[in-house]
DNA sequence: TCAAATTTGTTAGTATACCTATGAATTTTG
DNA sequence: CAAAATTCATAGGTATACTAACAAATTTGA
């Protein structure tokens, strides 16, 4: 018998809801998880490409081009031609984007906490390798 | 310090990403992974109501709404009024939908199998039992 | 009983997330 | 060095996924 409650496809469905609602609960600078996440990898890796930060945060061309039109709308990147590739558009923090680091790392440093809530300590480890392991 | 790389959340996506690849290299009739979520769903229950529908698959009014466009579109459902209640559409099989429940059992039991691949027999329980208490 | 609250479904709007195609720029290769 | 292949960005299309606002029907509770 075929459960669909039993398929990882759909438990992985309401996992990311899980979290995705613990993310909007806290979230204070109205920025979405995937606009985070784009945000701290632009400051992981300093100035890079467009389609770079795509690469780096699992966002084909046209998902990182939404993302980082927004980012920009709210002010916390910036956007440059590179002068030795003319295809290139240049992403990097703004200042307000530097300002705001801090408090990204805090604030999702909380959110992966209560996500992880119902597991212990040690249980987190395992259940993070584990899940590393299907991607 | 953070790492983007070790939040649950962004593994969980990527995770997910993963399943969406192998679940569409399989996919032979043309379904989402949502559609085939409800289809599935809609078989299980029987009869009910397009609102009740989102429930049972932890989708909101107006995602299951168009879900169930595009699966009655796909001529897999049919819907009906209730003739109790004005305001409810029930959602049932349709004869094309009865046909090809046994094919996406079949067909949902190989991608689970190979999103899972990379785990044991053991470790697989484990796993789904630790994702299901992330819901 | 009847007004208030709830349930159901629809629509509009925003944001991922993917595909394909297109065109421009750059790199590779023969 | 010129042709071919690749890379980068954009645009259009479809499909989740959520919010909010709304209307109609039903349930409730004083």
């Amino acid at each position: 018998m075929y459960k669909l409650d039993e398929q990882v496809g759909y438990i992985l469905r309401l996992a990311s809801q899980r979290h995705a609602t613990v993310f909007n609960k806290h979230s204070e600078l109205g920025l979405t998880p995937t606009q985070f996440s784009a945000l701290v990898r632009v400051a992981e890796v300093g100035n890079c490409s467009q389609n770079l930060l795509g690469r780096r945060t699992a966002m084909d061309v046209a998902t990182i081009k939404g993302v980082v039109t927004r980012l920009k709308a709210k002010g916390f990147v910036e956007l440059l031609a590179d002068p030795g590739d003319k295809r290139r558009t240049m992403v990097s923090l703004s200042e307000a984007g530097h300002e705001v680091i801090k408090q990204l790392h805090k604030f999702g440093t909380t959110v992966t906490e209560e996500t992880l809530a119902p597991f212990s300590r040690e249980e987190r480890k395992v259940f993070l390798e584990m899940l590393k392991r299907l991607t």
